[in-house]
DNA sequence: GTAGGGTTAG
């Protein structure tokens, strides 16, 4: 591999005078090129010369490799060997490097080791760690967390003094998945040998991975240890600890605020986003008094909260039963010169649905449309239930005149609503009527709805309509529930019974 | 300053 007479020529000739006598450049010689020119020198060339000569050579050299590498990749450390030794001049860092990215893109990873030891063993300058850090990201996104991780703890064997970049790079990789993190901590410990100083980017990437891979507690526990190394905390990494705080299921509301405190004390100073997940947070968990409390606290630090903040508070709230909070927040919303949009009034409906306001409510769907935010289904859905459920048949029935009244097209929900709530009024008749219209346009009821039906046809001694109704259903491919089955067969055993009473009377 | 985050009921 090596051209041994090459390296032995250049102990023999100086470099400079050996690059322009072999030289095929058409620069004018004439002025330079005399090969006897140093020995009727007094004194040898200049060092910048040589160097500028150097330089030169090793441009040539870099071409000719380039060249070798284009037209055949394949031997690429011959190749470089070869071209180098040509030109008269040692290799550069960056020949190695364009040598190891090119065999990184022709496929050629299986070559690198051959010249990786020879970098090792033959040059003699330090070697950059960009190329070290390009070989860790290569073994990275193979997978090869090992070679990684030796690799790096080899850069001294290279003449490189590696920095917090390197190890930035190996910690990178390491981060992308579990079995990688878990060796973490031993690297850590090992690097300390090289006398590398974790920085707060190294942190960033450790508390980036273990906020990834659901671990915020542990993230938390190493923003301690950045406090105690005197080492700045950023606002990146608060944020991202507290958005994957919001998002453990198992987390209590209470331990939650403890850790929301703990990291205030370690400087978190929240954004207008954050507090937004800490509001979230309270919503999805229906803690009223507590998202009312993030929302005060979002507010004196400064940030005013928009529609969405104030609807999740509201919609808490009033899952918590606090009305009269509701009604504040909903108030001062208005003043703050928010405009609710139709998720609000829907969670402001079903508020006034809660306390049985169901005058209020259907004042209210008056009021949306003359200010422009038409009521959608869910706000008919919300009412028509509540009504249903609170056992007021004929308000029921006046509202879903109502409705039908303003042209919206009734959906499933609300045929069922109103079905289960006339079945249990007693008016089967209306009931059927309406199933027979929602079935008529194609809107499936689910199986308990038609046992309400049936059991109710059955208790009152209607047994062969319910069997009728089943029947005609089944030719629809609408499936009955266990409990009309149940009824039915409860409903012919005792008309079965009667018979037998009668019979055995007459007898 | 941005985006994204929010509504029924089973």
């Amino acid at each position: 591999m090596l051209k041994s007479s090459a390296y032995r020529s250049r102990t023999e000739i100086p470099k400079s005078v050996f690059f322009f006598f072999r030289s095929s450049s058409s620069a004018p010689r004439s002025k330079f090129h005399n090969y006897y020119l140093r020995k009727r020198r007094k004194w040898p060339h200049p060092v910048y010369k040589s160097r500028w000569h150097e330089k030169l050579s090793q441009q040539h050299a870099m071409q000719a490799l380039r060249n070798q590498a284009s037209s055949s990749p394949i031997n690429l450390l011959s190749s470089l060997v070869e071209s180098f030794a040509l030109y008269n001049c040692d290799p550069t860092p960056n020949s190695y490097h364009f040598v190891i990215k090119t065999l990184i893109k022709t496929s050629q990873s299986h070559h690198i080791p051959s010249v990786l030891s020879h970098l090792e063993q033959f040059e003699k300058f330090e070697t950059p760690e960009s190329i070290l850090i390009d070989l860790i990201e290569f073994h990275g996104q193979k997978r090869e967390f090992q070679k990684a991780i030796e690799l790096f703890f080899r850069s001294p064997n290279f003449r490189c003094t590696p920095s917090v970049d390197s190890l930035n790079s190996l910690l990178s990789v390491l981060c992308r998945r579990k079995e990688g993190l878990h060796v973490v901590p031993q690297v850590l410990l090992k690097s300390r040998l090289l006398n590398i100083r974790l920085e707060d980017s190294s942190f960033a990437i450790l508390i980036e991975a273990l906020c990834k891979f659901k671990n915020p507690k542990n993230a938390i526990g190493l923003l301690h240890h950045m406090v105690d190394h005197d080492i700045d905390i950023d606002d990146g990494s608060f944020s991202l600890i507290l958005s994957t705080l919001c998002q453990q299921n198992n987390l209590e509301c209470n331990e939650f605020i403890d850790l929301l405190e703990e990291m205030k004390k370690l400087g978190f100073c929240l954004n207008r986003t954050d507090w937004g997940n800490v509001i979230r947070f309270m919503f999805q968990r229906k803690k009223g008094m507590e998202a009312l409390e993030a929302l005060r606290k979002m507010k004196s630090d400064g940030f005013k909260p928009d529609v969405i903040c104030y609807t999740m508070v509201l919609d808490a709230v009033i899952y918590t039963g606090e009305y009269e909070s509701a009604d504040q927040v909903f108030d001062e919303m208005l003043v703050m010169g928010l405009v609710p949009d139709i998720n609000t009034y829907n969670v402001y409906v079903n508020g006034l649905c809660k306390q049985n306001k169901f005058d209020d409510g259907i004042m209210m769907i008056t009021s949306m449309e003359e200010i422009g935010c038409k009521p959608n289904m869910i706000t008919y859905n919300t009412l028509l239930a509540a009504i249903c459920e609170s056992g007021e048949v004929d308000m029921a029935r006046d509202f879903l005149k109502h409705v039908r009244g303003k042209g919206v097209v009734l959906n499933s929900k609300m045929y069922e609503a109103m079905i289960c709530r006339m079945v249990c009024a007693g008016d089967v008749s209306d009931a059927l009527d309406l199933l027979e219209e929602m079935v008529r346009k194609s809107l499936v009821p689910r199986p308990s709805t038609l046992d309400e039906i049936v059991s109710s046809l059955c208790g009152n001694g209607l047994v062969s309509k319910g069997l009728d109704l089943v029947m005609e259903m089944l030719g629809k491919s609408i499936l009955p529930g266990s409990r009309s089955w149940e009824a039915l067969i409860v409903g012919f055993r005792i008309e079965h019974t009667f018979r037998e009473i009668d019979l055995s009377v007459l007898e």
